[in-house]
DNA sequence: ATGCTATGTAGCATTAATGCAACATCTAGG
DNA sequence: CCTAGATGTTGCATTAATGCTACATAGCAT
């Protein structure tokens, strides 16, 4: 089909992407092509311009070793690990 | 827009949100309501004819006092609790 | 039997998530 | 300076997730 205009939904997910993949010193195409996702996604995640599907933020936990809920979180993570 | 014919993704999350359900004594219009969400679907969760977004999959688990990692998962759950 | 509640099934509308392509910008190296 | 890599931005197509309505069925009451 066409139109829409997605980014930006009404119920955001905090998350911790960014650090996470910083600290494994990874690109976003690295973490992408390492989850199965366009690199572009990540980006838009990081910049939490939507949230993803619950199975996305599974393998991208298990890309990162994280827990899904150490990763993302309803309500803003404090600043630092 | 028009058409479509989700139900049935390419990509399952196995969940135990029936017997986390059944557990509290909750019918679904019951966990529907507390979670925000229409009725019919939790009972498409429930028989996994699609998975739910991260916000939904952190709210449901959040309803059934439950980890997102205990309700959720890409691989199947052994049988009993 | 009648009725009520819980659940399954089917359709359709709307919106979000994702892929992808084409740019712009900025920075680090050579 | 030039180039390459990483990241930001915009636009559009496709598909999944969700809401909602309606109806069927099964069980359990009274």
């Amino acid at each position: 089909m066409l139109l829409t205009m997605s980014r930006n939904p009404e119920e955001p997910v905090y998350n911790r992407i960014e650090e996470a993949r910083a600290a494994l010193g990874l690109s976003r195409q690295d973490l992408a092509d390492k989850t199965g996702v366009h690199y572009q996604t990540i980006g838009y995640l990081e910049r939490e311009e939507y949230s993803p599907s619950l199975v996305l933020a599974i393998r991208i936990a298990k890309s990162l070793n994280q827990e899904v809920s150490e990763l993302f979180s309803l309500t803003p993570f404090k600043k630092g690990k």
